[in-house]
RNA sequence: AGUGAUAUUUAAUUCAUCGCUGCACCGUAUGGUGGAGAGGAAAGUCCGGACAACGUAGAGUAACAUGCCAUCUAACGGAUGGAUUCUGAGAAGUCAGAAAUAGAAAGUGCCACAGAGAUUAGACUUCCUUAAUCAUUGUUAUGAUUGAGGUAAAGGUGAAAACGUGAGGUAAGAGCUCACGACUUGAUUAGGUAACUUAUCAUGCAGGUAAACCUCAUGUGUUGAAAUGUCACGUAUAUCUCAGUAUCCUCGGAUAAAUCGCUACUCGUGAGAUCAAAUGUAUGUUUGGCUGAGAAGGGUAGACAGCUCGAAUUUACUCGGAAUGAGUGAAUCUAGAUAAAUGAUGAAUAAUCACUUAUGGUGAUAACAGAAUCCGGCUUAUGAAAUAUCAUACUUU
């Protein structure tokens, strides 16, 4: 049976790591979401992780409580999606995921919900071609 | 009953599945169980404190803030009560509301439009005196025109024209003088903690504006948890377990000491806690601190402390004229995240609104808004509901 969990361990919190994948990361975009990504080599030590972020600018959105629904919303979209296209078993080297938010108004969790399935699609054939 | 205004309170509830962050217990490679998890404004960051770091002889200047009185408070620019002035209602007693409410008699500036004149005030029309010229059936007079003065009483303008009424006075007039009244300032009397009020006496005649500059009085050291402290690339902080914290006397020293460092061991040498509280007499026991060893555990994307038990919350009684006030007793522990937890989905019930075949059904709506060191206020935002007061109360005539 698959768990879907979120935990402490998959988020993004390292300022450093958030500003290299802005620098040398790989992007896709589908509305509304903008996928940031990149991949590391593994080192022998650490098992393969993902790790995910999300961001949602506040020049867009100003109120605080809607910033917090859209973040709780992608979060809770991509918790429930991961194990079916990037399950921990199969990973082989780890990768960092950053999802913007683009749109200017607050969306439904089923477009969500799409978006990222679209984009974690895309992830799975390219890792895979990289092998 | 309804409507409106003001104030206060609440800020729909329950269940199921999946998930997030601390805490406690169990297990020890992962996890499991239990219980907790956002507001009245968490917001604005506008005041006042706690706390921390740095600074600090004393005095002054500048800057900023405050500006009737008393009480409350940790403190306040907050609250409560009172005073004064103004506005509204009323026949009156009174009632309601508002007020940056020290100083305009230190000085400077400004006062649109209108008006002759807006502050060393002012002469347009009137009124009065006078000179020249002209006119007249008025001739020491009257009238007209022009010039030189006087006058602030009348007209008109304005938000505002240097006090009101009456008398004297004068060519005409004028607080120019007098009486009464209003007002300013000062002294005394009575009441009040005080602001202030009452009465008497003296004094004098002053436009408004200080939310214009300014003057006076009082207060303020600066920076804010991104403060600050401890430790660190073989070990910090915290947790657990074990051991030690002794003896003597001349009371300041001596001896001893778990253990540690210097090379693994020995010698040698050096270091080395040796305190506090409670209980109480078996010179002991318990708790904390300190010293040392070990275990577990986390960890460079730094860790930990600060960090949540506090001017705390709820409640009962007492004090007080009142307060968001004070005191006493009882009960309770109630978020602690750090690229940011407090969520998602489904169902049911209740509320409001709309439609309808009408005490039922269908559909829609559910505000403002998200902790970041912590408290006390202020300000602003807010769908709906409930409660209280007033509009519309009372007394006298």
């Amino acid at each position: 049976m698959k768990r879907y969990t979120l935990g402490k361990e998959q988020k993004l919190k390292s300022p450093e790591a958030i500003s290299e994948l802005f620098r040398g990361g790989h992007s896709l975009y589908k509305y509304p979401l903008k996928l940031k990504w990149s991949l590391t080599d593994n080192q022998e030590k650490t098992t393969p992780q993902s790790k995910f972020g999300v961001t949602v600018p506040k020049r867009r959105f100003k109120s605080a409580v809607k910033r917090n629904r859209i973040k709780r919303l992608i979060r809770e979209a991509y918790r429930l999606n991961r194990p079916e296209y990037i399950p921990n078993d199969k990973l082989n080297c780890s990768i960092q995921l950053l999802f913007m938010y683009i749109a200017d108004q607050e969306e439904s969790l089923e477009t969500i919900t799409k978006s990222i399935q679209w984009h974690l699609q895309q992830l799975q054939t390219k890792s895979c071609n990289e092998e």
